[in-house]
RNA sequence: GGGCCUGUAGCUCAACUUGGAUAGAGCGUCUGGCUUCGGACCAGAAGGUUGCGGGUUCAAAUCCUGCCAGGCCCGCCA
């Protein structure tokens, strides 16, 4: 599509005063659907002409006409209308798309859950979206690196594995899962925690755990472990990777200092001897246009009893992650997981290995992390590293909510109450397996059925929160996640499903032959399908995955019409063979396109 | 006080970064289509003051600006 363009673009500029650039950025698809591109470069020239701007595109239409072999042009209005001929969509079949591989590596991380508790609803857009992402850099040639960061420091874990010890254990957990027994019980946990005498064995237990201090240290991990084991069953049962985890205690033993001596030798970190913050190491924003206004200008970067905040370690760790910083990190196995690749884990003792240099670094974190991310940003340029800061990009989105409160761990918003469905990712796949399998067809054997049903339902669900923006809050409601009609997931699978059945009952081989006369339905669908490359370079540039969402709905219904109208294997052997190529090029990119957005591909339904 | 995000059909959303033709889908409602490669589909109808006002422009859902409504954030918590 670039390469059409630019060839439109270059012509045009001979034609006119205009450069090539210029009349590039005019030329797009119209929205309408008049045509199947569409250059607005006659309302430019209007004005230094002094001429109707239809009279304009008539003239052009003129000088170009038959210039480029792909398209046929049409003056419409002040519209310089161009349609996709023969040629270009032979072209288009005969060479698809290649993506070169790319020497930049990427790191994605996601989804960070905190580890006492199992992941709700909320967790898995953060995961779908990073998962995703993960996939489309993949798509495209980049080295990718999928982390996922665990606070095995935090109070929350403290409180949980304090509740673990001293707690009875006598409830249910959805499915025995360890995740959800102590998600659950943190909701009693946190309770108690009002009681003074709690909160200071609490209080005990995390500095114990801050300190390295035994045996408590070694058992809070054992049961952080035991909790992430938990969560990772729920993440491959969604198709969800990683490559590699990171422990916030292992941060601390290893890269933090470090980290902390870089912060400390650029000039952005003031000592305070006096006032508010004295004692503190700070950095002071009260400078800059983007921090207008705060309430606190000075933001705190090592305490006054001299430990770290939040920026600190994060400073730390997105230094490594660019590879700023020595690695000094120590790895072990983790899990290998059901795709067959290793995911890997930091460790007090281990082996060393290496991991290059991220290029860019997405962090998925959710929109209210807004400001902290941008002071880390900040730092960074500050620090000297301006093209990290550049390419340390927050991909923020908003919160799945409930339709009248938020998702609490402390309340227990997401567990199920009086036998009603909670609001775990595990229930919601559980509930749309249900659904989905009523929907399969009766041929198929009982085993075969539950495999699909379990892709159709993931599928399903993936597609539901990755469709829309992510900055748009969503509001659970279980008949929408469960719809499998429609904008959904198995519509795009259903397609997919048809199209294959078509191949495998084909006695003939596909064959592309370059004089055959496309009628119209095969025309848009080509059409069509001409632009995934533009959608795809467009999501890469935005870090964007819902274009990617429409535009396969658009193709799948391009194809969809296809299939009701034009019979494929009914037909003489010359349009037979051509259309089984449309059809096998069509399964080829709706493949490519489940691929990234986390599809499980399945060939009957 | 300031910053970020959201506001589009009855409902859920897309299009806004890059202004362009009649603002697109799905759900729901109504009408039609299986002796034909799988009906989880297809064809059609109804449904809009793009929150409100002003500005820029040949052209504004889109850019600028002032309001209104909702959410989030501005900690020696993470």
């Amino acid at each position: 599509m670039k390469k059409i363009k630019r060839k439109i673009a270059l012509y045009l500029s001979k034609l006119t005063s205009k450069k090539v650039d210029e009349i590039y950025l005019s030329i797009s698809k119209p929205k309408g659907g008049q045509a199947d591109l569409c250059s607005t470069i006659s309302f430019l020239l209007a004005k230094e002409r002094k001429t109707q701007p239809a009279q304009i595109a008539k003239e052009l239409e003129a000088q170009l006409k038959g210039k480029i072999k792909e398209l046929d042009i049409k003056a419409e209005g002040p519209y310089l209308n161009f349609y996709f001929n023969k040629n270009f969509f032979t072209s288009l079949l005969k060479k698809g798309w290649k993506f070169s591989k790319k020497k930049k590596t990427i790191m994605v991380e996601y989804p960070s859950v905190n580890p006492n508790k199992p992941w709700h609803v909320g967790h898995l857009r953060n995961a779908l979206l990073g998962d995703s992402i993960a996939n489309l850099y993949s798509f495209y040639g980049f080295n990718v690196l999928k982390l996922d960061y665990i606070d095995d420091l935090g109070l929350q874990i403290a409180q949980s594995f304090w509740g673990f010890k001293n707690l009875a254990a006598d409830f249910k957990a959805y499915k025995n899962k360890f995740d959800h027994f102590v998600g659950i019980q943190y909701v009693q946990v946190a309770k108690k925690f009002q009681e003074k005498e709690v909160e200071e064995q609490v209080r005990q237990i995390l500095k114990q755990m801050e300190q390295g201090i035994q045996p408590t240290s070694s058992q809070v991990k054992e049961f952080v472990y035991k909790v992430l084991k938990e969560q990772y069953k729920t993440a491959y049962n969604f198709n969800i990777f990683h490559n590699l985890i990171v422990f916030e205690s292992d941060i601390i033993s290893s890269i933090f200092k470090d980290g902390v001596e870089k912060i400390k030798s650029s000039s952005i970190l003031k000592f305070q001897p006096t006032g508010q913050n004295a004692n503190c190491w700070v950095i002071d924003l009260s400078s800059e246009k983007d921090f207008a206004n705060l309430t606190q200008p000075q933001k705190v970067v090592i305490r006054s009893d001299g430990t770290a905040t939040y920026i600190a370690k994060d400073i730390a760790f997105q230094l490594w992650k660019f590879g700023l910083l020595e690695d000094k990190f120590f790895y072990k196995e983790f899990d290998c997981q059901p795709n067959k690749e290793i995911v890997f884990m930091t460790c007090s003792s281990g082996k060393k290995m290496k991991f290059p240099a991220a290029a860019i670094v997405v962090n998925v974190i959710g929109t209210e992390q807004t400001y902290l991310q941008k002071i880390i940003r900040f730092c960074l340029s500050e620090m000297g590293y301006k093209k990290q800061a550049k390419n340390y990009i927050h991909l923020s989105y908003e919160h799945v909510t409930l339709a009248d409160k938020k998702f609490s761990g402390r309340e227990g918003s997401w567990i199920a109450q009086n036998g009603q469905l909670g609001y775990s990712a595990d229930e919601l796949l559980d509930e749309c397996i249900k659904v989905a399998l009523s929907n399969i067809k009766k041929e198929l054997s009982i085993e075969k059925r539950e495999e699909v049903a379990k892709a159709v339902a993931i599928n399903a669900i993936k597609f539901w929160f990755l469709k829309t923006s992510p900055n748009q809050k969503i509001i659970f409601d279980f008949s929408r996640a469960l719809s499998l009609n429609g904008d959904s997931g198995p519509y795009l699978l259903y397609s997919f499903v048809r199209a294959k059945n078509i191949l495998k009952k084909a006695e003939l081989k596909p064959k592309l032959f370059s004089d055959y006369e496309f009628n119209n339905f095969e025309k848009e669908f080509l059409a069509q399908a001409a632009f995934f490359e533009e959608i795809l370079e467009h999501c890469i540039k935005n870090f964007e995955i819902h274009p990617l969402c429409s535009y396969s709905l658009e193709l799948a219904e391009k194809f969809n019409r296809f299939y009701d109208n034009c019979p494929v294997l009914q037909s003489d052997t010359k349009t037979m063979q051509m259309r089984l190529y449309i059809v096998d090029f069509y399964c080829k990119l709706i493949e490519s396109i489940f691929n990234i957005i986390g599809f499980v591909v399945v060939e009957e339904m």
